[in-house]
DNA sequence: AACTTCTATCGCAATTCTCGATAGGTGAGC
DNA sequence: GCTCACCTATCGAGAATTGCGATAGAAGTT
C-alpha cells in the first residue's frame, strides 16, 4: 500500500467509478482496475462493490477512504517542509473575517507584501465558521476569526483585542435617548458581519430591539450615517478616532464584556508551520496591527 | 515520494548509512543509494552529507524526518482501519497504572478475555507519564491513568472514580490518635504508586511527616498490615469492605477533594479506534468494572 | 434487440526496480 | 606513508512492475 496506491483508490471512490478516475488520473481503465485489484489482494479485502454503473464502496474502503486523503495532505505538506528553507517564499493562504480584513490587516497585508516580495500571500474571507473549516480542511494554513474556538485540533492565539464603541451622530442627548429615536437605523459594514450580531446583542439588552439593517461597505460610509444621525453602529475605538476627534461623532463606551472583542489566529496544531506563515505571524504582532490604533 | 521512499530514507536516516540500511530494509546498497538520489532529485534538496563513515542529515533532511515517522504510522494504522471488520479481533495493546490493572481491572481483563477470545490483549503498566507518552508515540491504543492529563491530542474519559478511605487497626480510638502512633508506618502497594503520593498528602495535611514506608505486593497484604497496626494505608472502598465488615479494620473516610481520585481512559483523539478497543470500553463501562465495589 | 456504459482480462511495450560488481574516497591503525 | 576497513557512486544486465490498447462480458437503457 503506497501513497500512489492511495491516490488511484481515492480517486475511484470520489468519482465512483474506474474509468472517470482513469480519466482524471491520466492514464487507462485497465490500469486504475489491476491497481485496484492488486490493493484488494494486498489488503485482503475487497474495496468495491462493482456494479454496471461504476463501484461503491465496501464497509472496508470506506475504512479505508479517510486514511487515503489524509496520507495525501500529509505528503503535500512534507513537500512543503522540505521546501521551506527558512525564507518566507511561495504560497501563504490565510483566510479572516472581512470586518477584520478591512480594518485591521490592511496595513499588515500591505507591508507584509513589501517586506516579502517572495510570498504570493492568498486572503480568503468568510465567516467564522465556514473559515474553521477551511483550516481545518487544510485549504488555509491559518485564519483571523472572532473566537473563542475551542477546537481541540486548532491552536489559537490573540492577536487583536478590540474595543467596540457605539458610535453616534453628535448630540448632546444620552445615548439611551439617542437609541430611543424613531427610524433609527443600524449600520453595519456587511451581512453577517461579526459586528452586527454584537451590536443587536447590545441593544436588544436595553430593550430596543427590531431596529432596520443597514449595510455600507466602506468604514467611512459608516461613519458618514452615524455622524448623519441616520443609524448607530458598533466599531473598534481606534477607526473612528479621528471622526471622534472632528467633532463629527459620538462615541459611546460599553461595559468591557460587551465592548471586548478578541480576535484570534486560528491554525492546526498538527500542521507544519511555514516560513511564510511565521514571518507573517511576526509580522502581524510586531506592531504593524497597530498602524490604524489611537494615539 | 512514495511511502516506499520514506521509509528508506527513514531507516538510512536512523541508521547513519546507506549500507546499514540496505541491511535493515533486505536490499542492496546500490539500491538505497539510487532511491535516495531519486528523492533528492524530486525535492530538489539535498538530504543528506554524504562523508566517509556515512551519512548525515542536511536541514531539508531533518525537515522531512517526521513526516516519514507519520506516514509510516498512517499507513499502518489504516492497514488495521481496514482489517478491523467490526467484529474485535486481533492485537489490543492498552496500558495501566499497576494500581488500577491491580484494583480494577483484573475482573474487567479477565471478563473481556472470555468474551473476545480473538482479541489479543497486552497489558503494559507504567506511571501515568510513561503511559501518556506510549499512547502518544503509538505504542498503546489506549491507557488508564490518573487525571486530569489535558494533553491536546488526547481525548480523556472518566471511567473509575474511587472513593479512598483511610485503613487502620481497629480500635476505639479516633483518626488522629492512630495517626499519633509511634513507628506508624504507610503501607503501599508499590513504591511510585499514586496513591502512595496522595497518601503522603494526605498525611502532611494533618502534620504527620516523615513516616516508613512499607511496600506489599499484594492487597490482602496491605489490609493485614493495617489490620496488625503495623500501619496505615489508603485504599478505595471497595477493596476494603469485606475486611470491614468482619471488623479487621476500621475505614476512615476523607474530605471529597482528598477521597475522590478519577481513573482516565485516554486515547489519542486523531487515532483509530479499533473493534477491540470499542469493545473493551464498552465491556469496562458497562457495571463488569463494579465487581469489587461494595453492595 | 440494439446501444451505451461500465469492469475484467490479456498481450506487449516501456519504465522502473533490483542486483552484483566495480570504482573512488576517507579515516584509523600500524 | 601505507594498508585496511568502511563507506558511497555508478554502471549494466536482468527481473519486476507499470502502463497501454484491444477485446470480452455484464447490466441497464432506449
Amino acid at each position: 500500500m503506497d501513497a500512489a496506491d492511495l491516490r488511484i483508490f481515492e480517486a475511484v471512490a470520489r468519482l465512483g467509478g474506474m474509468n472517470r478516475a482513469a480519466g482524471e488520473l491520466r492514464t487507462v481503465q485497465s490500469n486504475v482496475t489491476q491497481r485496484i485489484r492488486q490493493l484488494e489482494e494486498e489488503l485482503e479485502a475487497p474495496l468495491f462493490q462493482r456494479h454496471a454503473r461504476g463501484v461503491a464502496l465496501t464497509p472496508a474502503g470506506r475504512r479505508l477512504l479517510p486514511y487515503a486523503a489524509r496520507v495525501a495532505q500529509l505528503i503535500a505538506e512534507a513537500r512543503r517542509a522540505v521546501a521551506d528553507d527558512g525564507a518566507p517564499k511561495g504560497p501563504l493562504a490565510i483566510g479572516s473575517l472581512e470586518t477584520t480584513a478591512a480594518l485591521r490587516l490592511a496595513p499588515v497585508l500591505a507591508s507584509f507584501a513589501a517586506a516579502y516580495p517572495e510570498v504570493d500571500l492568498a486572503l480568503a474571507t468568510g465567516t467564522s465558521a465556514e473559515l474553521v473549516d477551511l483550516v481545518l480542511g487544510h485549504r488555509l494554513e491559518g485564519a483571523f476569526v472572532c473566537g473563542p474556538v475551542r477546537h481541540p485540533e486548532l491552536e489559537e492565539e490573540t492577536v487583536f483585542r478590540e474595543e467596540l464603541v457605539l458610535v453616534t451622530q453628535r448630540s448632546p442627548l444620552g445615548v439611551d435617548a439617542l437609541l430611543a429615536a424613531r427610524d433609527l437605523k443600524i449600520v453595519v459594514l456587511r451581512a453577517g458581519c461579526f459586528y452586527r450580531q454584537r451590536l443587536e446583542e447590545i441593544l436588544a439588552r436595553r430593550g430596543v430591539v427590531g431596529l432596520r439593517r443597514l449595510e455600507f461597505g466602506t468604514i467611512d460610509g459608516l461613519i458618514g450615517c452615524a455622524a448623519a444621525g441616520i443609524g448607530v453602529t458598533l466599531l473598534p475605538r481606534g477607526v473612528v478616532a479621528r471622526a471622534w476627534r472632528e467633532g463629527r461623532v459620538n462615541v459611546h463606551a460599553l461595559p468591557a464584556e460587551e465592548a471586548l472583542v478578541d480576535t484570534l489566529f486560528i491554525r492546526r496544531r498538527d500542521g507544519f508551520v511555514s516560513s511564510a506563515l511565521a514571518a507573517f505571524l511576526a509580522h502581524a504582532r510586531s506592531g504593524h496591527a497597530e498602524a490604524e490604533a489611537p494615539e
